[in-house]
Order: C-alpha cells, then structure tokens, then sequence
DNA sequence: TTATTTCATCGCAATATTACGATGGGTTTT
DNA sequence: AAAACCCATCGTAATATTGCGATGAAATAA
C-alpha cells in the first residue's frame, strides 16, 4: 500500500485528482503564476525568480509539462515556457464544473 | 530533503497549493462529489460508495476537513458531513483568480 | 449489562514526492 | 577549438502520502 488506487475511481476523478495534484506545491503556484503574468518566460529565468535549485526546478517544470499546462519550445540553447492556453481553459471548466454542482440551499449541518 | 519549503513561498502561493493538495485524490474528489450531490451525508454512506477501507475513508475526510471544505458535525453515533458552504465559495474564488490572470493573446510558443 | 454500530486514531508497510549535486548533451560565446 | 551557458536527467537522501488492520471511545440496540 502506499499508492494511489487510481483503478477504483472514474477517468473524471482521476483527471481532476490529476490536474489538482499538478497545482499542489507552492513552486508550481509560483511558476504558473509567473507564466500567467510574463505571458512568456525561460527556464533560467525561473532559476533566479525562485529559491530552489535548477534541478528542482526543472522538475516542477516537467510535472506541470506533463499535466499539459505549459509548453515548452526549444528556442537555441534556451527554452521557452508558456501556459498552455486551451489546456488552461479546459482546467478551469473543469474546475468550475466541480465548484458549480454546489447548491446554495444547504438542508444540514 | 523531500520536504516542501513551503517558508520560501508567499502565504497566497502556499494557500493555492494546500487547497490543490487537498483535492489532489481521486478519493477525496469523489468524497467532494458525493457531498455535492447529496447536500448532506453521513460516513458510513461513505464506506459503502468507496471502495477502500473505514480507515483510509476517515484519514481523506480529515483531510478535507483540515483544509476546511467539508465540516462533520455528531449525530449520535454517527457523523454528518457536509460541505462548507462559505469556505467553498471561497476557494472557488481563490482559484479563478488564478485562472483569470490568463490573457487571451499570447506572444510565444 | 452486554453486544453492536460508528468512527477516529495509532502503527506499520509500501510507495510517491521533494530537493539537490553531479553529470552530460546541445548551443552559444570567446 | 575551448570555455561558458542552458537545461534535462540520473542517483540518492529525506520526508510525505496512501492504505489498512487493529484498537478504542462513544453512542445505540439487544
């Protein structure tokens, strides 16, 4: 035991388990946050924007690459990051269509 | 190391994070779901939905409950969950926030 | 009272995440 | 070519998460 039993649950649970986990550490925050401001960005950049190593760094960059909400293109010995805009759309009705099921009128607690 | 800095970080940043994490489970989202639709729920109907143990059940709702979106109150021997309304809304604002910050034109990738 | 039900917590094992130095491949600069 | 820069990946250590059986406290039922 130990690991998630993603088998047990729907594809939609799982995606928005997967989406949230994607945005759960502060780093990953701090990236997009500066992805959504700069509208375009570099690795290095980052590299002096936060205090982690560029390992680490690079890391968050892959798990936030692999949740398919930035993209990275090659650009010479440099890489450039942006926020996936259709992918960051599709989250955010996600997202809302979750926050959305919830009815005002509460009849306990 | 392994641990998350989370000193490094704006409270705001370590907010957004903590909220993700905290839906960052496909059980915990099917938890969310469940207490969505049925305005009210009791953690035995819990155990009966999900397919894990009593105990992992109890773990994930305390989860949520610590980061405020459900609220249990005792019922005798039993427990009503239910989500918190206010922190809810809240938290919906917290993350279209973020969402928002996106700007249609892109000049990159 | 003696079960039985309901649920939280402890303790453990399995696995995942976080962080970073080291390394290396590719690009640019000198 | 050599040096310097940019960045991904590997390996590893520290820590966190997930899952569950066992246990126990509190309420209810018998």
């Amino acid at each position: 035991m130990g690991a998630t039993k993603s088998e047990l649950f729907t594809a939609s649970q799982n995606e928005l388990a997967a989406v949230a986990r994607a945005l759960a550490h502060p780093a990953r925050i701090a990236i997009v946050q500066h992805l959504l401001r700069v509208n375009a960005c570099i690795t290095g950049d980052m590299v002096e924007q936060l205090p982690l190593a560029q390992a680490t760094i690079s890391q968050h960059l892959r798990e936030l690459k692999d949740a398919g909400i930035i993209q990275g293109t090659i650009e010479g010995a440099k890489v450039n990051y942006c926020i996936n805009g259709a992918r960051w759309r599709e989250i955010q009705a996600l997202l809302n269509g979750l926050f959305d099921t919830y009815v005002q009128d509460q009849t306990c607690c």
